[in-house]
DNA sequence: CCAGTATTAGAGTGATCACTACAAAACATA
DNA sequence: TATGTTTTGTAGTGATCACTCTAATACTGG
């Protein structure tokens, strides 16, 4: 057979994730990938075609390993209702190396990619929806708590809760007090959350 | 004296917001706004300086010309509520050329640049609090007309409104039916604005 | 060990980036 | 018309962009 590859491709794209995350697609150069990941330019084209493939893969893994971590930790948890305030109330601080001002890979690509490419659109359009669908299972399981009522629309609170938790998300990048916003989101959510 | 400038001050900064709010702060090149603008590079640096500041400068175009005909528009009628309905519901309608998915330069730029660069953070943040201050306005309006409970906090409100509109901005970069989210987005805020 | 194959290192591609140097041009004043 | 001052047109700066070429390298199956 031939040479193996010398690198873990899952160690790669975390690091790319990193950058891409703290950086955005268009602020983050090919030298800055190789920097960050320790390969040489022909290793990453040849293992993952070219900048937009490799964008692409890396939302794959911010999908499954960092939103899909928090899917898991906070919104499979045993009281649907307490675990999506914590979803809220972390998206600051569930950051990598503590580092601030980073919000959402998703929420930041959204903004700056999905008007000019069409199947970075997709995919983010994809995991979000993802994140809806996690919402209204925990809405779901709320109802059947008795935690909300059953005559309420679990798509449309989970609308309003993907788009407080983006505004929340943008905000985090400019306002100093994080705590107060949250609270105003959870707020705004009240009639969902604020039961308890 | 000397020979005066051949051109609009304002036009120019017209046609470079209209740019940068399409194609982002590092997306749009100084190529671009030359073509956009139809000056030469020696008069936008000679008029401008950088293009950094050529931004921040577009950014005031933006919060005054822009931003400030909604906020006049919508948000100083007679009827408070009524105003900020619209002004959510039309932040997708009032754009220029009819262009979908460019939603609004501050988010836009906000989710860009406010981590990497200061000026345009403090530049941004301004701007956010310009339209926090005239929320609180009409919020209070409207404790004044009874259509609002007087012991409401309406720093808080407007901190919700802020968040929900720039959720549903972001939001309206990927998802089809807008006015779906318009709705989720207002309903959130029910407890403001759905008493009529 | 040999042959075959895929990966690697490293230099280098033309294009584009923000920005500048410089002289011609265009005006107001005298 | 002559002078002084600023803007303008044009060519061009080094740096960086995404990406590629080529040959040495490292491995597997025989």
């Amino acid at each position: 057979m031939a040479r193996p590859q010398n690198f873990d491709r899952l160690k790669v794209l975390k690091n790319a994730t990193l950058v891409f995350w703290h950086q955005g697609f268009q602020g983050t150069s090919m030298k800055d990938l190789e920097l960050a990941t320790g390969l040489q330019p022909s290793s990453l084209y040849n293992s993952f075609g070219n900048k937009e493939a490799l964008f692409l893969e890396v939302l794959d893994f911010y999908e499954e390993f960092v939103l899909g971590a928090r899917i898991k930790k906070y919104l499979h948890q045993e009281d649907p209702i307490a675990g999506m305030k914590n979803f809220f109330s972390t998206c600051f601080t569930d950051l990598p190396r503590g580092k601030k001002g980073m919000a959402c890979l998703i929420v930041n690509s959204v903004s700056e990619m999905a008007i000019h490419n069409e199947n970075i659109r997709k995919r983010l359009n994809r995991t979000q929806k993802k994140l809806h669908l996690n919402f209204v299972k925990c809405l779901d399981k709320a109802k059947q708590d008795g935690s909300l009522p059953q005559n309420s629309s679990s798509d449309a609170m989970a609308n309003q809760m993907l788009i407080s938790l983006n505004g929340l998300l943008v905000a985090s990048k400019i306002v100093k007090d994080n705590d107060k916003m949250v609270e105003a989101s959870l707020q705004s959510l009240g009639f969902i959350l604020g039961q308890q």
